[in-house]
DNA sequence: CCTCATAAGTAGATTGGCTACATGTTGCCT
DNA sequence: AGGCAACATGTAGCCAATCTACTTATGAGG
């Protein structure tokens, strides 16, 4: 898969995977490889910068912890994080209906 | 639509609406808007240059025509286009299935 | 002791889509 | 006749997100 295909759909993917329990950084990349099928192997380059402009933004919150002698960054979604993340999936939908019927995959 | 959601996706589109039958650019603007269902309007300052660069990868073959006074550079996919067109459109099927595998839409 | 997995980050390059600008024609409306 | 919309093609420069490559540190297992 490309490098800049992911470009303005991480976000929200991002936000699904903490949607139902807050994770850190390095569990969040774990479960983006899971839920792919392995196809998503984030770059750390990618995913920190990617968590704080999250963070900064608003969608998600933090707080640092300590569990067997690392220290853990545990992000969780906020409020405006749950409406972003509607609005995400149901911007994917539309992203998906104009590419399919620009393609027309059908035809392949 | 959020702008760069594009990102990585433009290339395969523009080369699926000259697959059939060639286009101009202008004609080509206005193919990804019908068939996107007026989702998709590219500025011109996004499509021109896009058509230069497929052309230089050697996608896409242009000769100029003149019609009713107006000068036209009309597109036709070349075999190595039609080859990344195929390649394309596999793409889109796992990035479609990388993302709904992370997005989970069925529990929006 | 060394290396892998865990854990979090930064600096800098790349790149492609965007805004804004530039140029010219045809045809319709007033 | 004047003006504007649609037709038609392009360039310059901005911006933001992803990438590569690097840094730092702990714990576990060989």
């Amino acid at each position: 898969m490309k490098a800049d295909a992911l470009r303005g759909h991480l976000d929200p993917m991002i936000l699904a995977v903490v949607e139902h329990e807050p994770l850190h950084g390095y569990a969040i990349m774990e479960a983006l490889l899971e839920r792919s099928g392995g196809e998503l192997d984030l770059p750390t380059g990618t995913l920190y910068p990617a968590l704080r402009r999250l963070e900064r933004a608003g969608y998600l919150a933090s707080e640092w912890s300590t569990v067997g002698g690392r220290k853990r960054r545990t992000y969780q979604l906020t409020s405006a994080g749950a409406k972003m993340l509607a609005a995400g999936k149901q911007e994917w939908v539309t992203f998906r209906a104009v590419v399919e019927g620009v393609l027309r995959p059908g035809q392949a």
